[in-house]
RNA sequence: GCGGGAGUAGCUCAGCUGGUUAGAGCGCCGCCCUGUCACGGCGGAGGUCGCGGGUUCGAGUCCCGUCUCUCGCGCCA
């Protein structure tokens, strides 16, 4: 016998409730676990018997003496019992369960932690409301989605860490406790005892000592890091904590780290594909694509698009400019403006087409404008290839050759009607579109317009059931811009990670405009989710000052933020670069679930309150006092 | 901070246009039942309809206010 399975013995129990077999038949066995399901028929009464292992089914009659303590047991008592192993009779074996074959008659019963009432059953897969699941945490946990998830993550983990380490990378330990980073998130602020007036902050990341730890010589890092963030939660991001695969390499370009980190993320989506259902693993994408920032925001409008979705937007502006349908027209005199087209395949009844636009009002928007495709009509006047070609050079693109059924399609609808046939019939051709089909139109300055088109592409694919749901759908976004231009303070500012290597290093900082600076950036996405975030960082110090200056902070003010970073880059900085992922959105994709909340073990809820432990509380007057602290709270109105 | 949804029995929910005793399933309590595995049958207890105000002969239902939860927006380099 293992050491494991020696440790599983003990005055409370001889097995499991998922150690017996058929083989035990006829040997005495003493289990303790909870009272699972109890049926009582009056002469005989079963109780599945319910451990972190499995259930085994026990039974007593009144020939038993435990029977009149039996009868006492209730849903969720914790009990130990022993008894004889017995063969099921004939016919009520249970296939369902791997104990089926066997079940203990008990002899003696012993009542190890009796059971309130129960808030929230633990039996059964029914939902419940997450303050009764949250406040009752250590029930919910009891139920089996719950239970297994947990152990999901836990193998999750498991696995990234021996992944990590077979590629070479060396585990390490960062500070908690630690200074406050001034980009970003709003920092956790921990009151210093010892230096009155001072705080620290909890890591949002451990950004500055996995470069640090660079700078140190050590090559290859990584760690599951716990990262604190004090922004309102979502149900893809919890509230305060959370943790990340952090990583950091040197001597290594992008494609270097992308190299590397694909085969790990490819085989731990491998490893747990099955989990939802054993019978049927979720494909995981075989070469993960690199679509640019810039393409993925005009394909599918976001930056972190769901590749299940097929629909590919496109802009379809030469079509419309100077063209019938004068609300776009005059939309696209005002320069920088753009009509996109969201190709529906399948969409083309009036009934969808109109729900879309009473959801796009409900979006704030004046609606949505769409055609649909049919066949034309016998006898129609047909457009021709030279049509098409000459519509075409407006998009200064080529076709080497149509298929003639694009000919024969008639678009319909009032935006059809305006800009007449050939245009309408040109349009299901570069949309690739057939009859019974649709398409929608979103007009106006693309940055204004393209998180509502992609909220569009999604509600579309997800209406039209196009989306393949049971599949991991990879890609690396990358080509980040450097910069943004912050409308609020109207000011260029770091549109991602500010220790990132701008593309074309201290050079393009010094000639480019900088908004038109692509940085060394990606992100790794799956399904519609952000999965990893990394980059080649900076690490000239002349091109990091620079890049703060850029942004309107002077030397001094990074000499005052990143001190240590700063002081660091001046002493033979190796080149390097890393990532982070988010270790629990990807046990929340692999347990297959909306939130955050199903696959850890404590979490807040929505209003950052521990319903379970009740935090936050006051502090005491004479901790606060230790801390030279008063707090100064808004008056109750 | 803002917007959507929700709040009725221990739990999940139903309760149409206002109408007299507010229902169901699960759970709980009692009785019956010796092969169930969502066991079954009979009976019972359990409700300030989130809270406060208003309209009305009459409010779970309509109006106003307020609280709580949840999803989203803002925020999250």
């Amino acid at each position: 016998m293992s050491t494991a399975a020696q440790n599983l013995v003990s005055r409370y129990r001889s097995h499991t409730c998922a150690g017996l077999r058929a083989n035990d038949i006829g040997t005495q066995a003493r289990l303790s676990g909870w009272a699972h399901r109890i049926r009582d028929h009056g002469g005989v009464m079963f109780i599945d018997l319910r451990d972190h292992y499995g259930l085994t089914q026990i039974v007593v009659d009144p020939a038993s003496p435990a029977f009149k303590d039996a009868e006492k047991v209730r849903s969720e008592w914790c009990i130990g019992i022993t008894g004889e192993v017995r063969r099921r009779p004939g016919g009520t074996e249970n296939p369902n369960m791997p104990t089926g074959e066997i079940e203990i008659f008990v002899t003696s019963l012993e009542v190890l932690g009796s059971s309130q009432e129960l808030p929230l059953p633990v039996f059964g897969d029914q939902d419940y409301p997450e303050e009764t699941r949250l406040k009752y945490r250590f029930l919910d946990l009891r139920r089996e989605r719950l239970h297994n998830n947990i152990m999901l993550r836990g193998a999750v983990i498991d696995e990234i860490r021996v992944q990590m380490k077979s590629a070479g990378f060396f585990e390490f330990q960062t500070p908690i406790l630690t200074s406050s980073s001034p980009e970003g998130a709003r920092d956790f602020l921990v009151p210093s005892r010892l230096h009155p007036g001072k705080f620290y902050a909890l890591p949002q990341a451990p950004q500055q000592y996995k470069q640090l730890i660079m700078m140190a010589g050590f090559d290859r890092y990584f760690q599951i890091a716990p990262c604190f963030r004090d922004e309102d939660p979502r149900a893809d991001r919890f509230y305060g904590e959370f943790y990340q695969l952090d990583l950091e390499m040197s001597f290594v370009e992008q494609g270097n780290i992308l190299g590397a980190m694909e085969p790990i993320y490819r085989s731990v989506f491998e490893k747990f594909a099955d989990y939802t259902d054993k019978s049927k693993p979720r494909a995981v994408t075989e070469k993960f694509p690199m679509i640019p920032y810039a393409e993925s925001m005009r394909k599918y409008g976001s930056d972190k698009p769901d590749l299940r979705n097929p629909i590919e937007m496109q802009d379809v502006s030469e079509a419309f400019r100077g063209a019938g349908f004068k609300v776009f027209a005059r939309i696209l005199e005002e320069s920088g403006n753009e009509v996109w087209a969201i190709p529906a395949r399948g969409g083309g009844s009036r009934a969808f087409c109109d729900r879309m636009n009473s959801w796009a009002q409900g979006e704030g928007q004046p609606g949505l404008g769409y055609m649909i495709f049919e066949q034309a009509p016998e006898g129609a006047v047909l457009p021709s290839e030279s049509i098409f070609q000459s519509i075409n050079e407006k998009f200064k693109e080529k076709y080497k050759s149509i298929d003639p059924k694009y000919f024969r399609m008639v678009g319909r609808g009032p935006i059809a009607n305006n800009i007449g046939q050939d245009l309408s019939a040109f349009l299901a051709y570069k949309l690739g579109l057939d009859a019974g089909d649709a398409v929608f139109f979103v007009a106006g300055n693309p940055e204004k317009f393209v998180r509502f088109a992609g909220l569009a592409r999604t509600k579309a694919g997800e209406d039209l059931n196009l989306v393949e749901k049971d599949r991991f759908a990879f890609a690396w976004i990358v080509d980040f811009p450097m910069y943004e231009y912050n409308e609020d303070e109207k000011k260029v500012d770091f549109s991602h990670n500010p220790f990132s290597m701008p593309q074309g290093g201290l050079e393009a900082l010094n000639t480019q405009d900088p908004l038109t600076i692509k940085a060394f950036q990606y992100d790794l996405v799956c399904n519609g989710y952000e999965l990893a975030s990394g980059g080649i960082r900076n690490h000239r110090p002349e091109a990091m000052v620079k890049a703060f200056e850029i942004a309107g902070y002077s030397e001094q003010t990074v000499i005052d933020r990143f001190g240590g970073m700063y002081r660091a880059f001046q002493y033979g900085a190796p080149p390097h670069g890393g990532m982070a992922a988010g270790i629990d959105r990807i046990v929340m994709l692999l347990a297959g679930e909306q939130n955050l909340r199903e696959i850890a073990m404590f979490p807040m809820n929505q209003q950052a309150v521990d319903l379970l432990m009740n935090a936050p509380v006051e502090a005491s007057n004479k901790q606060l006092r230790e801390l030279h602290i008063r707090t100064n709270l808004p008056e109750k109105g």
